[in-house]
DNA sequence: TTTATATTTCTAAAAATATAGAAATAGCGA
DNA sequence: TCGCTATTTCTATATTTTTAGAAATATAAA
């Protein structure tokens, strides 16, 4: 029925991907100030380890909700707008 | 900072319940067709235990996605529009 | 009351996920 | 080049989640 189809698979990541605290609210601090580099973001954050916060932003930007852009060593994360309005604009509130 | 509040941790539920595909199958299928009890829904669905389906059900009820009705042994479940219209307006479209 | 059907709870096993330390990679500035 | 900072990958462990069979519960119907 609604078998596997990209779209479905596609929705399946970004939910599984903000159905997990820390990754929830590394969405919402970046729908809050974009443009944020990795270390800014654990900053944020109480206690995560740089090797952890790597995997949750690998998951963020897999799934299309996060882009990126690198400049040097840093690399700077923003919300993909288009992609938080059609699967969760709650994000975007 | 978006610490712990009510609000992000049913936010999380609400996203974790719709990052597994039998769940945001559900989901969808709930939309198409309101009011369908759990083993009209295990038809549609390819080789789900009700074990299993009755622990999905649960996940997508206790975060507030989903309304039920019980009638005798029946209970028939539907998508909650303002939950949805809230999270994940995606599922309604 | 017995039987049948719908759904849940219990229990356990398998699979997936989150986490972080250590080592690796990459670019920048001295 | 060397050292420094940013980030990733590797590896391992702990935790959570998914799954389903079996037993339990609940309601309806015969």
């Amino acid at each position: 029925m609604f078998d596997n189809s990209v779209e479905l698979r596609q929705a399946v990541k970004i939910y599984k991907a903000l159905g997990e605290p820390t990754r929830l609210k590394i969405a919402l601090l970046l729908t809050e100030e974009k443009n944020l580099c990795c270390s800014d973001i654990m900053g944020k954050l109480e206690s995560v380890a740089g090797s952890t916060l790597s995997h949750h932003l690998k998951q963020l930007t897999d799934c299309g909700l996060l882009d990126l852009r690198k400049d040097g060593t840093y690399i700077y994360y923003s919300v993909n707008r288009e992609v938080a309005q059609k699967y969760a604009p709650y994000l975007l509130e």
